[in-house]
This record gives C-alpha cells, structure tokens and sequence, in this order.
DNA sequence: GATGAATGAGTATTCATTCAT
DNA sequence: CATGAATGAATACTCATTCAT
C-alpha cells in the first residue's frame, strides 16, 4: 500500500475499497475488475483509490493476504491446547472448508483468472514460511515420534494436499457437502496415522 | 479451434503456433504473450493465425488440452493389466509427475496466470467427465469391495489431492524431489487402505 | 520511429500523421497536443499511430528533426561554390530567416512549450557534430589566415548568436522585418572581419 | 502570486517554497516537478501552497522573475558611471555570465522544458520593455553618434544575439569556458563598432 | 491560517481482431 | 490461402486543485 490510512476517515475510504472490489470480483471477475469501477463502487473518487494503492495489483494482493490472514490465524489456533490427535484433524479441516466458505465465487476468481504477485506459493515469502511453520508444528504434536520423513516434508505435502482438495472442491462449488468434509477428514487421518 | 488442419502444411501451421506459443508462455509469461507476437515468433502471419484460432484464449486452451490429454493418457494405461495395487499407485504417481516436469515454466504460467475457460475443473465438462471416470476404475480397482464413500466421492478427493501436491510442487520447482514422490505415494496408499 | 513505412500506404499514413501534428502544435500549442487528437486530425486510428511512433515524444523529435535536416541542408549548400565572403554571409543569413519563416507558430511552440530530447544541444549528437562542422567549414572559409581564437570556437559563438537573434524573432514574429536581416548580416559580417 | 506576504511567517513561507521549486527543478527536471512535491520539500502543507500561488505556472514565473530581475539588476548598473566603452562591453558579458552561473542545471529546465508564460519574450511585457531600454541606454552610450539602424533595432539584435550564445553555453554546460568572454566580447565590440 | 484527504478530468498506450490487397 | 496495415474500444494512472475539518 502506498500510504497507511491514520485518521478514521481514511480508514472508511480503504475498507470501502477492499469491499468493493471483493465484491466486483466475486460478481464480475477478473475481466469486469478495473480500479475506476472498484472506486465508483466503493463511494470513493479514483483519485482516492491512488492515494492508497500504487496499482491494481496492489489491491488483489491486498485481497488475497486478508484471506492468507484469515488462514494463518486458523492455523495458530487449530494447533493449541492439547487436544486429541483425531479432535486436532476435525477442527483444522473445518477452519479451512469454512474460511473458503466465505466468499466462494471469490476464490475461483482468486484462484484461476487473477494474476499472483511473485510471492504467491514462494517458499521465501514469509506468509509461507509461517504458515508452512504452524503445519510443522501441527504434524510435530500429531505424529508423535513415529519414525519416516522429516516434519517438514510432511507439512509440505499435507499443506498441499488440503490446498488441492479444498481449493477445487470450491472451484465446484461442492465446498458444503459433507463428503468432501468426511473424505479429507480421512485422508489426513490415514497419511498422518502411517507407518 | 476455427477449422481443422487438413492438409499437411495447415498442420505444421498449427503446430508451429501452438509451439510458439508455448515457449513465449514459458519464457515471458502471460503479460508478453500476445497474438501478434506468438504469430510472429511461428514464423506466420497474424492473418493466418485466426484462421486457424478463432481468438487468443483458444490458444490457451489447446495448449491446455495436449496437457490434459498427456494425464489422460497417462491414467488409461495406469490401471490398466491387472497390476498389484502397489504398483498401480507407484505408476500412477510417477506418470503424473513425469508430464509435469516437461515444461516447468509454463506450467506456474498457466496455473497462476493465464485465464481459464468456463470447462476449467467444470464437472459438465467431457475432460472432466472421462478423467474422474479413469479415476473411479481405478479406485474400484484397488480398494476391492470395502465399504464407505462412494468409488466417486473418494475418486474426487484423491484427485484433487494430486492435483494440489503436483501442481504446488511444480510452482516451487521441487517435484524432481524424491521426497515429494515418496510422500504422494504414501499418501495415497495410507488413503486407499483406510477403513 | 517504431517501424519503417515500406509500402506507399504506409508512408502516406506517416505523413499525414506528421502533418497533422505540425499543424496542431501550430494551432494549439503542445497543451492541446494529444496523440489521439493528431490520429484523428490526420484520418488515421490512434492504432496506425502507434504503429509508426512508440510514443508521444518521438512524434514531436520527427518534427524537430525536419526542421534540423532543413538547417543542415542549408548549412551544407551555403558553403559551396567559391563565393565572397560577403556573399556568403548573405546568402546563410537569408537561408535560416527563410527557414524558420515557414511555420512560424511551430518554432515558439518547438521552442517554449515541447520538452526537448536528450539529444538537443547536445555536442555528442550526431545533427549537433555536422551543424558545427558546416559552421567550421564556412568560418574557415571567411576568415581566411587571419589568427586569433580557434575555427570551433568562433562557429560556436557565430551558430549560437544567429540561433538567439533568429529564434527570438521568431518568437516575437518579428523574422521578415528587414531590420532584422540587414543587423543580423551586419552582426556576422563586423565579428567574423575583426581582428 | 496571489497575495503578498505581508507578515514575515508568510514572507519565509513563500521563501520556502521558491527554493524548494529551485532545488526540484534543478535536481528532477519538469517532469519531477509537482505542487504536491514541492510543497512537501517546502515543509508546508499543499493547502498553504495554494495560499500564496494561484496555480503551478505563477511558481515558474516567481523562479523566472527572480532570474530575469538579477538580469535587469546588471543592465542597470552596467551602464553606469561614464566607463570607456570596451570596460562597458567587459562588465556588461561578465555580469550575464556570472548571473547564469548561479543554477547551471536549473537554467536548461527553464529554457528547454518549462512551459513560458504569454509573456516570455513579448515585446508588450514591462520586464522586456525595461530590460530593452536598458540596452538601448547602453547602446546609445556605447556608439555615440555613429549613423545606421535605430539604437532599438540595435539592441535588439545585440541582446538577442548575447541571449543565444550564453544560453547554449549554459545548456552545454561550457559557460565557464573564457573562450565563451572573450569570443562574446569580441563579438559585441565588433558589432557596436561597425559601420 | 493551516492541513491533507479527496477529487476527477484528462491521456498515453495496448493488443485482439478485421479485411482489403 | 496468406499477408500485415489498420482499427478503436478499453483502462490504468497522474496531478493540479479544492474544501471540510
């Protein structure tokens, strides 16, 4: 972001924004998403909206690490407290279906026909290197000291494996169903739970 | 695609521009991939290009469907021959990485930033359609008569699954790692055995 | 220019473009001087402009450049043929009057308003290198074996001081007062004749 | 400017500003140069920019006046106190000089880049109809009563002729140069002294 | 008087696509 | 069939200027 928004006023003026687009996006995708339009649909002059984005990308990038946020808080929490294994594996699977659950035309969106900046998927990035951080962690207090491959090559494919399932079933639209809920429950279980 | 190649030289044509096109998609992304120079770079007129593309997303989505037709390919002959269900697993696994690593470039292109078309991960779509159908042969294949979701329920989620492990590993440049390989296959052998 | 105009449309359409253009600088000054504006004052798309000139800034270097092949053209023929010094002086003089009296409008405009490249006054450029080199020649050619300051430095003063009296004239619309002609060609006359 | 700055806050205000200008123009061209930045170099808030100057151009023409102010300053006192004629000549070239010394940088931005105002250089303007009398006076002085053009058509050739040689040499960055005096002054004694 | 958030008219430039030759 | 000159709708972004606080 160019410019942090320190009085209340402009604070209004970036959330309307950041609402707006969500919304245009989730409505007319990528190709209906130009920043005059997010700025006529947020109330806001686009002159405002370059007071506080450099650029459009800017303001995806700005969407997708609200969503990225929301994950990463998911994990910090599904991790604590010394539940049992099985309670730990529910909890996470639902945090996750829920927060894609939000806005579903959104991540298609997100997903297929918006550009990512460089970071996206990047392993230097620090969102990843966190969020990657909370799966280890994750994987540590579930696996116990079974034996096999590193914490960290586990993270990564069950990081990924749940990015895959969840990400497609939302692309589907079948993000509710109960099976995919079940399945997924099941998958984790069985790979965490082998040899 | 407009018309089909007939003749022989209308086919070298076709391939020349898919070809080009797919080296600029690798090479300069999707911000340089435009059709004037992928017609250029083919050694064609642009005039010759749309007779043969009747505009520049079907470009994309031929140089999609030879890659989705290497993984169907790959899952026709994967259950095929009565194998033991190890090895079914092993081929499959190792197909699929092996037609992921061909073009490490385009495929973070054409993952991250090329648009897709309505039939992307679409259930209506015949792609679609035959794939889970190979998918669902070959989970009845392997799990035999056991009970619990259905062979296409778990068909879906063990695509995706792959689908989410290959693809984020592809965009990371780590699927030549044996880890991953090793990884995927117990991930799926530990889903596939589970109650 | 971003392009060569090879066929004869082509070149048409370059010319009108250039043509246009003066006439708009002319008319409306360089703040009416829009590119989408010259397209259509020559009857030509925005698109064909584009074609020829990569951006805004080349168009008004064409125009400056024309301007300089007249000078350089009078420069070059000024010198020839074994005349007077006396005539020669009137001859050089009448030349650059004469040129800068057919756009008049253009040259303030050129002058005060049009941001200059790099390349204006610069001594590395290639225009700035032979203009000198004309003057060089044509100083020499007067002053005989007269000593004193070098030929270059003398071509200096002698350029740069009919540049100031041309250019001011032309901006005050004053350049086809006689007044001006005869003082200028004495100016050159009593400098080049002094010790 | 649209109000004097009566109060001495507002005196060192509008100070602030001008310099700031100077140092902008000076360091990022035209092109760098903004209200909003200016202002901000100033130290004072766009709003309080906008108290003291109606728009951009009326802060290029206080930069310009300043200049144009030091000129008339010198052509005041150059041609005073009865001096010899060739110590007239010498103080008249080194004061222009020296003034144009000051911002070399600066000097091509204005001249090359900065738009004029309608007054630049038109003979209606009271800076242009002072600064000619001036030259005039000294013209007068200068060549007695020697016949030929009016003292006016006189200086205004001389002053135009005087304009393009230190101009360009500033632009060339050679106003240093003693070849520039010496040759300028030779220049003007030829000149006064002919016919 | 001072502030700085907000404004919005204005413009250069791209690139998919057409069609006369 | 091939060519490539021409098209023009569409859009990101700037920056001088205003005015509510």
């Amino acid at each position: 972001m160019r410019k942090a928004p320190s009085q209340s006023r402009s604070k209004a003026t970036v959330e309307a924004i950041v609402e707006a687009a969500t919304r245009i996006l989730s409505d007319l995708g990528w190709a209906g998403f130009t920043t005059n339009k997010v700025a006529e649909a947020a109330g806001v002059s686009i002159g405002s909206y370059y007071q506080y984005f450099p650029d459009k990308l800017s303001l995806i990038e700005a969407i997708r690490q609200r969503h990225l946020d929301d994950c990463l808080g998911t994990m910090r929490t599904a991790g604590e407290g010394g539940k049992p294994p099985a309670q730990l594996v529910e909890d996470l699977v639902g945090s996750i279906i829920a927060i894609h659950s939000h806005h579903p035309g959104l991540h298609r969106v997100l997903l297929d026909e918006a550009p990512s900046a460089e970071t996206f998927r990047n392993p230097e990035d620090a969102f990843e290197k966190e969020y990657l951080a909370c799966y280890r962690n994750w994987v540590a207090a579930y696996r116990g000291s079974r034996g096999g491959a590193s914490d960290e090559a586990i993270a990564i494919i069950l990081s990924d494996a749940i990015d895959g399932v969840v990400h497609n079933a939302a692309r589907r639209g079948t993000l509710q169903s109960s099976a995919v809920k079940t399945e997924l429950i099941r998958l984790v279980r069985a790979y965490m739970e082998s040899s």
